[in-house]
RNA sequence: GCGCGAUUAGCUCAGCUGGAUAGAGCGCUGCCCUCCGGAGGCAGAGGUCGCAGGUUCGAAUCCUGCAUCGCGCGCCA
């Protein structure tokens, strides 16, 4: 509909060049906007303001003489210059119950699009390290994720999701030794377990299990094989409980990938040889360092240190050295808001190995504050008491933990009330949006048992849908698929949380209003339409945001 | 100290990348049940968009400075 109407104005544009009204022949970009006051218009162009400068005319005038050229068509119903210059359009009604049409047509299918060009984007999130089960803060980055590479996709995108496995270096050493000590002390030895182990219990919990399948085996073998095979052991054991978690979320990835699995390769030493080669890295004090201060970053960095362990880093370094080679246009790695310090460098990186730095995109995540009642529910990270992701989706359910993840920004803290996400009420608001799904399923319920007959398209009479309410709603409707758009270009799913609720309103003010199933045939299939339109499109949306549309509640 | 991010209604936050009278939810006040699910809806009060300058037809939005808050600044991961 922008687009029609985009392609009127130009033409109006050109007709006022070839006539002569308008002379600098500027074509400027044509901007288009929704006027936020329903007095406006549907649409408004601020073009005879931008152009002012260079016609030298006033905005005014520039308008009228475009207005003046503007062909006839049957789309617009008015056309008005307000304001400074503004002109501002009115579509005619039918055009926007075009949209149910579309809607109906598409189904499933709309609000997708093909503004990705099928680029290829790699969204990398959750990534924890296996060392311990995923807590709430892993469960926004994983719905965060998850709903970019959903809005992405739906935007054309090809986008492939990956975790990253920290399964490599010291935290794998650390995990093979608390579980020994804990080991030793379920055997029975006195043994101190220092603070900087893993403190939680589910290392206690390991612990006994080994003991009752393996017996004392481990307290015979040298201390390190035990620290290694442990490691090992817990590692897998623990990563198997994050990927049923995040089963459990909804979530699922096209790929893991190993950081162990870049030592096996040996693409950690290769990614170094690359660095070296090109000039990029240099000895210093016996360590390897890379120049990232030379792409912006404080200081330079530590690749291997004096000890000759490669640092964390340098993983880093092979692994997005590796995940460009794979061949993607952009890669999208999410991460907790505390790494902030970490962007720079990587991005320093990339630039370093000879890509746009914007090639690597970093979504911070920031902290949820879990409350229970208004009052926060105690998280001690001290004592390994943090409260996981399985626990909340256990008490409030998938649907409520992820629509509530999504609700602000990511980059905005966010406050997580247990008692909230569990209520079934307006203060709720995935319960509000959802409730506007199934309130609609039940109209078509009660629809069905009346025996009403669905009229084919040709036999409907949309001139029944007069009510401004019902303009509102199709208008919104025909909103979605920009929304699709705007939240994957900007990679921001919340839009989308916001259209929902926006939408569920609207709708829940339309039904209490006003009757779908009426005495009148015709304006009882009208409504239908149009309500099976709304249903579809909180669907949809849903969907995108990996949370179900039920059917009844 | 340096860097990053924030600062919008009593509270929690949006604000479509520079547009016209700054929005929503919660809370507060007052209404609406012979109505397809009241698990709802309607209305009202509530703002010098942290402060001060600047850029221009036009600024919550861009620039500079300041203030306050948060986070990050290991040869840890």
């Amino acid at each position: 509909m922008k687009d029609r109407l985009r392609q009127q104005i130009g033409d109006a544009l050109q007709a006022c060049f070839n006539n002569s009204t308008l002379h600098s022949g500027v074509v400027p970009d044509v901007q288009i906007e929704i006027p936020g006051n329903p007095d406006h218009g549907d649409f408004a162009s601020n073009l005879a303001m931008t152009m002012a400068r260079a016609e030298k005319k006033s905005p005014r005038q520039i308008a009228e003489a475009l207005v003046e050229a503007l062909d006839d068509c049957d789309f617009l119903s008015k056309v008005e210059i307000a304001g400074p210059g503004f002109i501002n359009f009115t579509l005619a009604p039918g055009c926007w119950y075009g949209v149910l049409d579309e809607i109906t047509v598409k189904g499933k299918d709309y609000g997708l699009s093909q503004v990705g060009k099928g680029q290829k984007i790699q969204v990398e999130f959750v990534s924890a390290n296996p060392t311990g089960p995923l807590h709430i803060g892993h469960g926004r980055g994983a719905a965060t994720g998850d709903a970019v590479a959903s809005v992405l996709q739906a935007a054309g995108y090809e986008v492939q999701r990956e975790y990253y496995i920290n399964d490599a270096g010291n935290q794998m050493r650390t995990l093979g030794l608390s579980l020994l000590l804990r080991y030793r002390q379920v055997c029975g030895e006195q043994v101190e377990f220092p603070d900087d182990c893993y403190q939680g219990d589910y290392i206690l919990d390991f612990a006994k299990e080994i003991q009752k399948a393996e017996g004392l085996r481990y307290l015979e073998l040298d201390e390190s094989e035990a620290i290694e095979l442990l490691g090992r052991f817990g590692g897998e054991r623990i990563l198997a409980g994050i990927r049923e978690d995040l089963e459990a979320f909804g979530i699922t990835f096209d790929n893991w990938y190993s950081e162990q699995g870049l030592f096996d390769r040996d693409e950690v030493s290769a990614g170094l040889k690359v660095l070296k080669e090109k000039g990029l890295s240099y000895e210093k004090d016996g360590a390897v360092w890379f120049r990232t201060t030379d792409f912006g970053d404080d200081k330079d960095r530590v690749l291997v240190r004096s000890n000759g362990e490669t640092t964390y880093f340098a993983s880093d370094v092979a692994y997005h050295l590796e995940k460009f080679s794979r061949g993607f246009d952009t890669v999208i790695d999410v991460w907790g808001a505390d790494h902030h310090g970490y962007v720079q460098r990587m991005k320093a990186v990339v630039n370093g190995l000879g890509r746009n730095p914007d090639d690597l995109q970093v979504i911070l995540v920031q902290l949820v504050s879990l409350l229970r009642e208004g009052e926060p529910v105690a998280m001690s990270t001290r004592s390994g008491e943090f409260v996981t992701l399985r626990e909340v989706v256990e008490e409030v359910g998938k649907d409520a933990c992820r629509f509530i993840f999504l609700l602000r920004r990511a980059d905005s803290q966010l406050d997580f009330d247990l008692e909230l996400a569990k209520r079934q009420s307006t203060d709720n608001p995935v319960y509000y949006v959802q409730y506007a799904h199934a309130r609609v399923c039940s109209i078509c319920r009660n629809a069905e048992e009346q025996g009403v007959q669905i009229l084919e398209r040709e036999a409907l009479d949309l001139s029944s849908l007069a009510l401004a309410e019902e303009l509102t709603l199709a208008k919104h409707l025909a909103r979605y698929p920009e929304t699709v758009i705007n939240a994957a270009q900007n990679r921001e799913p919340h839009r989308v949380v916001y259209f929902l609720q926006e939408l569920a309103a609207q709708f829940h003010s339309y039904y209490n209003r006003q009757r779908v199933l009426v005495d009148d045939p015709a304006t009882t299939q009208a409504r239908l339409y149009l309500v099976k339109g709304v249903r579809t499109v909180l669907a949809n949306a849903l969907n995108l945001l990996g949370v179900d549309a039920p059917e009844r509640m």
